[in-house]
DNA sequence: AATAACTTGCACAGCGCTGTGCAAGTTATT
DNA sequence: AATAACTTGCACAGCGCTGTGCAAGTTATT
C-alpha cells in the first residue's frame, strides 16, 4: 500500500525541509550577532516571510532552541574524538576543534554570554563542558595543568576565554590559521601554561598544527 | 540678594538628590544582572514610581547612561594611579583595583558583554583600557609580558577575561581575597606568566596581596 | 492535470514596554 | 504656615514585537 494507506497523506515536499534548514542557518547567524534579533530579521535572510516560519516552528522560542542544539550537536560531534593522554594537548584539541566549527556554533557563544537566561544552552553545552571539566581535573591531578584554581572554576573561565578569542577573531578579521593557534594558545594560558610553554607545545604536537578542513555539515 | 533674585527658585530639595543617588544604585545593581531591566524594576528597586524616574532622566537610555558614566568614574578613579615600573605588577593591580569595584561596576560588565550595542559603554571604558593596552605594550616590549599576541588584541581579551573572573566570582560566591587573587592570576596568565609564575610574583609583591579597604563612594 | 503541500500577504489581537499629561497628594525648605 | 519641590496614581498613546486566522497564490509530487 504505497499510495491509499487510510489517511494517507503526500510526502512532505523537498523544500520545506530546505526552507526548514534556511531559518535554521539564519537563525543561527542572526542570533549570533544580536540575540534579540526578530522573526522578521530571521526569516528574511532566510528568503520567507515572517508568517511562513510558523509553519516550521510554532514559537520563536522553538526556532531558538533548535537552533542552538544544533549548534550544540555539530559541536558536540566535532569534539568527541578529543581524548589524548596529555591533559594539554587534549585542552588544545579541544579549543582548536571549536575554532573549526565557529560558524556553526557562534549562537551558542553569543547566547552562552548571556548567562542563565537561556536554560536550553546549558543543557546543550553540558557535555562540552564536562568533556572540558574532566580535562582540566585529569590535567591537575597529573601535574600538567594548574591546581591553584578550583576545576570547576577553571573550566569555565578558560570556556569564557575561548568565547572571547571567538569574539576577538571575527571582529578582528582573523585568518583561520591565526585564529586556530589563538584559541590554543588562550586555553593552555589560561590552564597555566607560560606563553612559552604553550607556543612550543603546539610547535611539538603536529596534531595541533592544522585546523580540520572544513567539511559536511552535520 | 539670597531670597528674591529675579525668577529666583527655592533650592532643590535634599531627597530629590538622594532619590536620585538610589535610583542610580538600582539602576546598577538590575542592569548588571540583567541589560534590559525594565524602569518599573528599577524604580521598585529605588523605592520610587515608574513615575517618579522621570522627574530624574528623560528616557531610559539616560539614565542607563548616567549609570554607565558613574561606574566608569569610579573604575576610572579607582585605577588613576595604577603605574609601575614592572608591567606585570601594573597588570596585576588593575586587575585587582577593578575587583576592589565589581560592585559599583557591575553594569559594565554586564553592557561590555553585549558587544557594540551600546557606545556609551565604549566610551566609558575608554581610559581605563587605554591605560591596559599601554601596560600590555610597555610589557612585550622590555620581554615581561608576551609578544606572540597583538598588543590590542592581547588586552581585549585580558579585559574579557577578567569579566569572566568577575561574574565566576558572584556566581561562585567567591570571598573578597579569593576573587582578589584570581582576577591577577588569570589577567597575568593570560598575559603569558605561567602559573607558578603569577603566584610568585604576587607572593613576592606585597601591595598585591589585599584588597583596597571599602571605602567612601564617588 | 490534479492535488496536496507549502508560502504569501493582510488584518487583527495581545503583550510588555516607554513616555506623557494631569490632578491630588506628601514632604522639605523658607 | 505658606509654598515650592517632589512623588504618586491613573489614563492614555504609541512602538515593536509575537502569534493567529484566512483567502489567494505558487510549487513539488503523484
Amino acid at each position: 500500500m504505497t499510495s491509499a494507506a487510510v489517511g494517507a497523506r503526500r510526502a512532505p515536499r523537498r523544500d520545506a525541509e530546505e526552507n526548514r534548514t534556511a531559518l535554521l542557518d539564519a537563525a543561527t547567524i542572526a542570533l549570533g550577532s544580536d540575540p534579540d534579533a526578530s522573526l522578521e530579521a530571521i526569516a528574511a535572510a532566510a528568503g520567507l516571510s515572517r508568517r511562513a516560519v510558523y509553519g516550521h516552528f510554532a514559537t520563536r522560542d522553538e526556532l531558538v532552541a533548535a537552533s542552538v542544539e544544533r549548534g550544540a550537536l555539530r559541536l558536540a560531534a566535532a569534539t568527541a574524538d578529543v581524548e589524548r593522554d596529555d591533559a594539554r594537548v587534549a585542552l588544545a584539541l579541544l579549543g582548536a576543534r571549536l575554532w573549526d566549527t565557529v560558524e556553526q556554533v557562534r549562537v551558542l557563544a553569543s547566547l552562552a554570554v548571556r548567562g542563565p537566561s537561556l536554560a536550553v544552552v546549558g543543557e546543550a553545552l553540558a557535555p562540552v563542558r564536562s568533556r572540558l571539566l574532566a580535562i582540566v581535573t585529569a590535567g591537575a591531578a597529573s601535574g600538567t595543568i594548574r591546581d591553584d584554581i578550583q576545576a570547576a572554576s577553571l573550566s569555565r573561565l578558560i570556556e569564557q576565554a575561548a568565547i572571547a578569542v571567538l569574539v576577538e577573531a571575527t571582529e578582528s578579521g582573523f585568518s583561520r590559521d591565526d585564529g586556530h593557534r589563538l584559541v590554543m594558545l588562550i586555553a593552555l594560558s589560561t590552564a597555566g601554561l607560560s606563553a612559552h610553554e604553550a607556543n612550543e607545545l603546539i610547535d611539538a604536537t603536529p596534531e595541533l598544527h592544522h585546523p580540520l578542513p572544513e567539511d559536511a555539515a552535520l
